[in-house]
DNA sequence: TATTTTGGCGTACCATATACGCAAAACTAT
DNA sequence: ATAGTTTTGCGTATATGGTACGCCAAAATA
């Protein structure tokens, strides 16, 4: 076999929805190089682990995150994003709902923060890339399937998921129609409990029927929205 | 840094659209594993080469290939995917045109076939779910980027682009509401040149105004077939 | 000359997207 | 209290685009 000497790792792009603003998951390095940097959380993938596996763990170790939400973004192998070695990263994408959100609370946790994704700091490596192409793939993915859900507390808002909607798609979008087609999907529950939030109408919390939804999807529904 | 030692490999789907059928180019293996089985054209990344370069040499080395169109697949990294080393596979996905079906013509071409993906062999390796998911991303990416035009002739009829839709999303079409809808996008041009094949009435020849479509998609127009 | 085959244009209908009016239920200020 | 404000929730009208399909033209074949 030719001799080559490139190592694999991985890397995850952690968004979490967070006080009504996409945010990110990012760890500060306290090696060089790039030290004091902050960067994606990922490592280098064990000699008998899967990627999942691998990135299961790193985000363990390093933010303590529990994951909703995972899926293979893109690979990154440019000879020289590394300036030790050759590394291949496999990215991944990863959502976390905010009942998850409270992250290295066992440790001290000023090495390990959210960002909100309109003031990001400097990242290393090529992250600002890595991060750009999470950023279109949950943009596109929002709108034909159903991952806002895991963006969001288990019971929510029809409001906060037509923000959340606003807030990541960056456009406005009219209620009402929102609202409509939402509820033509027949994939929202409708719970007994109203909630007032200060001013306004209370509202009705709803719950994402994902059983439900599997079931629509497997006769050929398409979750869209525009 | 932590000892490892994966190799990376590069693997290609190259599809290429023949006698009203997809076809998909495999090599014969000449060693072991699965010496003896067709396999996707692909090999390891080598010290220096990013991962595009690295698809593009194998191609030409074993297939002598010219692509037309090209993009990163999947990553596929099952810590026992080779029997002999772990070797996780950067898995690209090609198109190739008419004119550029002839391979290996200036060697031997007994290692290197299409086959209509209909009657397909035994794959080596994990090949067969490679070529799967590379099947899925082109059914689906045909209907919302121009790619077809990657199987086709640079001059085409307007019933060849709806047969190749056909073939590929498996499923008919209507004829007169296909060409509206492709006409109505405005990136055809029509030539005077007409062809007779046979029977019927002559049809125009179009060719794909590729520089017009990418003027409109920066307008914000998308490409949009059902 | 009649028939078959493929090309090309047009129209009618239906589903869905979009715009937007309005009342109910809470809070706030006077 | 009462009027004004905010947010929720439902409804309706209109525009747009998908889909079904009729029909004729132009060439080859029988």
């Amino acid at each position: 076999m030719v001799r080559q000497n490139i190592k694999v790792a991985v890397d995850a792009v952690v968004f979490g929805y967070k006080d009504k603003m996409l945010n990110v998951l990012l760890i500060k390095r306290s090696i060089e190089p790039f030290k004091n940097s902050w960067a994606l959380p990922g490592g280098l993938v064990l000699e008998n682990e899967s990627l999942e596996a691998a990135v299961e763990r790193e985000l363990k170790e390093e933010t303590n995150a529990t994951i909703d939400y995972l899926e293979q973004l893109y690979s990154f192998g440019t000879p020289n994003r590394d300036p030790r070695n050759r590394v291949i990263s496999v990215t991944y994408f990863a959502l976390v709902k905010p009942e998850h959100h409270t992250i290295k609370a066992d440790t001290d946790a000023k090495d390990v923060a959210w960002f909100d994704i309109q003031k990001l700091p400097e990242l290393a490596f090529d992250h600002k890339t890595i991060l750009e192409t999470a950023k279109k793939r949950l943009q596109s993915k929002l709108t034909y399937e159903p991952i806002g859900f895991d963006l969001l507390t288990d019971k929510f808002l029809f409001s906060d998921l037509e923000k959340l909607y606003m807030t990541i798609l960056e456009k406005e979008i009219d209620r009402r129609n929102f609202r409509k087609k939402i509820l033509s999907f027949d994939i929202l529950e409708e719970l007994e409990e109203k909630v007032s939030e200060g001013r306004g109408r209370p509202a009705n919390l709803f719950k994402f029927n994902k059983k439900q939804y599997f079931k629509l999807k497997k006769e050929g529904f398409l979750f869209d929205i525009k």
